[in-house]
DNA sequence: TAAATAATGTGAAAAAATACACAATAAATA
DNA sequence: TATTTATTGTGTATTTTTTCACATTATTTA
């Protein structure tokens, strides 16, 4: 079982790119397509493709289709993935309603929170008490949760995901979680990702002076 | 210069770190303390200190001040950062009222859109229309610019914010943008980051069987 | 003041990730 | 059918990143 994060993104980046090829009307890509649409080597291709035993027709490339199914398959996309949120602020509320990844076997399935004025059933995806949410996530048998809570509630919220069956946590709060073994966490923090854009701004300009 | 990005979103969670050790009335950290809070190993937080010329007392560890004080120039922060959206749409909403950087010298001052609907003066953070973005960006020096509008529209506005002087782009479209060399570009993939986790969930299940 | 202690700073070793290079081979062409 | 061509698959080399280990040195203690 191959655990290199970065493989397993680059994974996902071919899928995307092997959705887009295909709607430009591919049947078969070479590594070097590939490569180009992800950003990456062709060498680099092949060889995740070798880590994961995917092969294809030498002088032939990889069919699009079988390609796509066994990517989704490695990444445990053949089957739906239930998602829920915990925090219904900003940028939770705009997750809930985002409607990028239906089509690919994620589905954000409620969101939780403790205020009740963020409580609704009427909408599309449910907002209901955190008080719901062990119920809820063993009923539904919810593995995945993300948590976009603030940051001063963040450790505790997270303790209570991961009681209830929460096996990743995909967290949103810019403080580093510390969890059981046996839950997998990672991070979006927009402020790291800003400052460290500043940094190779500001670097590419001194660099030119 | 160092052009390692890992390095640098290490330097972020440190100064992050440090701030809430800080908070706890720390006076003087030890690479030991960092590492703790950042997740790291202690050799980690010394060599990448020792990268930057960053030094602290042997025996003594590190002065909380004058280290936060250190890495906030390092990554910039020491003057502040103006950032535009390009794409009010759920993200970007979200992202606009977002409270979480303002103290970290990173401040939004403009959103961009071309939905008449969207465009507001009124707001704390103004949206203006897409054909004004040019103008703005030049008239307040904006180098740094978020995307987050529909995926087909990126490439196309990625191209708008570079030629009117944006120099990095945090890009929340699910596509591999190709920029001109002096554009620096982040990726931010919801359904990326959420197949990783599926996947590494998975793969803790089947470790354990 | 001298000795003991506990931390840094860093060269060197180890590990991990990436790129290279080419034999193997399927498809295309003559 | 034989030859040429282009692409895969992978062992090896290279580069990058991380860890180790310890000499150095500030602080504390005796």
């Amino acid at each position: 079982m191959i655990m290199n994060r970065k493989c397993i993104i680059r994974l996902s980046r071919y899928k995307n790119a092997l959705k887009r090829l295909k709607a430009l009307g591919f049947v078969k890509v070479f590594s070097g397509n590939l490569a180009d649409a992800a950003g990456v080597t062709s060498s680099q291709v092949r060889k995740d493709f070798s880590l994961f035993g995917i092969t294809g027709n030498r002088r032939g490339g990889y069919k699009v289709d079988e390609l796509i199914f066994r990517i989704r398959e490695i990444l445990g996309k053949n089957e739906l993935q239930k998602v829920v949120i915990v925090g219904v602020g900003n940028i939770g509320k705009a997750l809930l309603r985002y409607k990028g990844f239906e089509s690919g076997g994620i589905k954000i399935i409620a969101g939780f929170d403790i205020d009740p004025a963020r409580f609704s059933q009427q909408l599309e995806v449910p907002v209901l008490p955190l008080d719901d949410f062990r119920q809820f996530v063993q009923e539904h048998n919810v593995k995945i949760g993300i948590l976009a809570v603030p940051d001063v509630a963040a450790h505790h919220v997270s303790e209570i995901m991961a009681s209830a069956g929460i096996k990743g946590i995909l967290n949103f709060a810019p403080i580093q979680l510390r969890a059981a073994d046996d839950v997998v966490i990672s991070n979006i923090n927009l402020e790291v990702e800003l400052e460290n854009l500043i940094y190779f701004v500001n670097a590419q300009d001194k660099a030119e002076a």
